[in-house]
DNA sequence: CCGATACTTAACCACTTTGTTAAGTGTAGC
DNA sequence: GCTACACTTAACAAAGTGGTTAAGTATCGG
């Protein structure tokens, strides 16, 4: 059941602490779910579909072993937001961030 | 009513098509909300929403001028989310992306 | 002062998100 | 086969999102 695999999906995937601990969890290396859902105090079902919603996003890959589900990162999608931010790298920011006390 | 700036509220504001287009054409520079919500096909309010999104996410800034506002990009917030990326730099990223085909 | 302009705010609606608990599915071990 | 384990799916509720139209608020131009 993957989806389509867009900016809106990594961005709002990325739009939520569990599922960037999850992702930076995953760094390290392949985890099941529940190893991925220990740390945090929220129910494995709530995990579960954190999971998902990061597949959907294409930033996990599964893999079924036995009764458990190991989750492994993929980084594609992030090097395509990357490249999205990258379109913002030159624009001449406002030096000092003035908020409007400034020179007028 | 600019609301605490967070990796959740820029990624958020970030996974919309038309916020991202937006803030695309704030690179080139100042624009009144008429300006902005020009080339899209929807109502007003709903850009003048999207603007706040981004404003509270500390995406934009706004300026009055007379009856118009005129927003700014600023781009601390897009080097927020850089710098978060940047966990996933060196990631031993799988190289080819076999889904369970390959060797097991 | 009056009407037009450039917005914002309010009220509403449909849909999605994010959590919960309860029930279901499949594998492991005896 | 039976029970425990490692999940997923279903059903639900509360809150958030993203659009609409209608009404409100300043400002400008005459």
């Amino acid at each position: 059941m993957v989806k389509y695999r867009t900016l809106d999906g990594t961005f709002g995937a990325l739009a939520n602490p569990t599922r960037r601990q999850i992702i930076l969890r995953l760094r390290d290396g392949e985890a099941s779910v529940g190893e991925l859902a220990a740390p945090h105090r929220m129910s494995l079902p709530a995990i579960s579909r954190h999971i998902s919603v990061l597949e959907d996003a294409g930033l996990v890959f599964r893999r079924k072993e036995g009764r458990q589900q190991y989750c492994r990162l993929a980084t594609s999608p992030l090097n395509e937001i990357d490249a999205w931010l990258r379109r913002f790298r030159d624009v001449p920011e406002m030096a000092t961030e003035e908020t409007k006390k400034g020179t007028r």
